[in-house]
DNA sequence: CATAAAATAACCAAAAGTTAACCACTATTT
DNA sequence: AAATAGTGGTTAACTTTTGGTTATTTTATG
């Protein structure tokens, strides 16, 4: 068999038994454990999964529920989320945004002491064990497709509140359209959250690049840092050293 | 075994049982105790558990139970919730208060196509799967001793909503002091409720009456509809008879 | 309040697993 | 014929997991 076929079969094995074991793998695929190893390397690194402690193991967030594999690219949005989470400090008072990347910031910040404003159900949810986590729901409308709340009152309630770090997602970001989303009533409060907080961070994988949609909530250059999983293009490179906006890749 | 597929066998294991003691673990997955204490700590750590003495038990804080054996008066205030939930349509805009009595209407009326406005966390939670339902979120900072969301802009949010019907708690009522309830923030989104509200149902069990304590959030006879366990005191009949309140009493 | 049971924390040693390097062999490719 | 990629075997240093042990503190209960 060939090395591509077995790294095939070995990727489909593992998906089916979520965890399996190197020696599992040695038996079944026939082949050196030596090889097993530099095989699960391979896989490893493609972002699926996960080596644990004799073995293989898919990645799975904890929020998420397993059945969910339509997200694309999540382990991307894991790095990506993984990075900006370490810009939270004890202390700071965040703003988390609706979307699949922000939520699993979730995972790297839920040990932290920090204020939470968010308009993500999901993390809500998930921050009800974590005590040190002080949680305020912007409130509204439950959007069950996204788990986030909507109202036209979101904007009034984000501006009482001082927010020291913003982590937003966007739909697609362009030189020529800035960071957009398709909702409007959403865009509001994200335009709102951008004007409130002292740092913006926008978090985007690398397919978002010179798409947009329905609505702009912000001009590129108001973003103080971009996380993202690849080198954007040139044009991009000189937009953000003109403007001062950190860009952070997390892609090697 | 693997150590991972140990640790989600024995977060199933706890799913399943409830609360679980170490012992039966030790005995269940064949590993020394000291193992055994490893694994829940780190099952802790993740939130869903909370270590009780000699054992383990589920964070019973996302789900609610049928039948739960510790809050008192559960049965009077199912009846109760009954009771109150019969007077909901298909149609209806109600908003359903923050408390123990109000939270076990879900259980009756999550099969009807209604809007609910609530600052009660774990009504929302509970209707996420349930479609037919039309969820507002109050917002605000989360209370987590109550599971309840409170926000001095919860006042004008609520102005923005016509409201049909409004299911309220309060931790004591008396002639004298009207419906008392003990946080400020909140009394302030229940005195809109109750203006806003054609309809305001007030659910308290008998142990209610003739007690009061810290904020007045509205009069008694702005009450439309009183539901209770037990017959009030003469005293509270002819107050009712006289402001046309209606009474529901679900004990026999 | 006294007692027994359990929890916590700290340590140790054995066993199993990991990493990284090196070498030899084979089957292609060039 | 020479170079290369893939594999298997081996080794050595290191890490993780586990079970056992201890002493100390906490909790439950009569």
């Amino acid at each position: 068999m060939l090395k591509v076929e077995r790294l095939d079969e070995i990727n489909e094995y593992i998906k089916n038994n979520v965890t399996v074991s190197l020696d599992e793998l040695v038996k079944v695929f026939d082949v050196s454990k030596n090889t097993i190893r530099r095989d699960v390397n391979e896989l490893v690194k493609s972002g699926e999964f996960s080596k644990i402690y004799g073995g293989v193991s898919v990645n799975r967030s904890t929020i998420i529920p397993y059945k969910d594999r339509s997200i694309q690219n999540q382990a991307a949005k894991q790095q990506i989320a993984k990075q900006a989470a370490s810009y939270v400090e004890d202390g700071d008072i965040i703003f988390l945004d609706s979307g699949t990347t922000t939520v699993e910031m979730f995972h790297f910040i839920k040990h932290k002491k920090v204020t939470v404003i968010t308009n993500n159900m999901e993390f809500v949810i998930a921050a009800l064990p974590f005590e040190n986590l002080n949680i305020f729901s912007t409130g509204g409308m439950l959007e069950r497709k996204t788990k986030s709340l909507t109202s036209i009152h979101n904007k009034e309630v984000i501006r009482g509140y001082n927010i020291n770090k913003a982590f937003l997602a966007s739909s697609g970001i362009s030189l020529k359209n800035g960071v957009t989303n398709s909702l409007p009533v959403e865009s509001d409060l994200k335009a709102c959250v951008v004007e409130k907080s002292d740092d913006v961070f926008l978090l985007v994988d690398h397919h978002k690049f010179d798409k947009y949609s329905l609505t702009t909530y912000c001009r590129l250059e108001q973003i103080d840092h971009l996380v993202t999983d690849k080198q954007p293009a040139n044009q991009y490179l000189d937009f953000m050293k003109k403007h001062n906006i950190k860009l952070m890749v997390t892609g090697k």
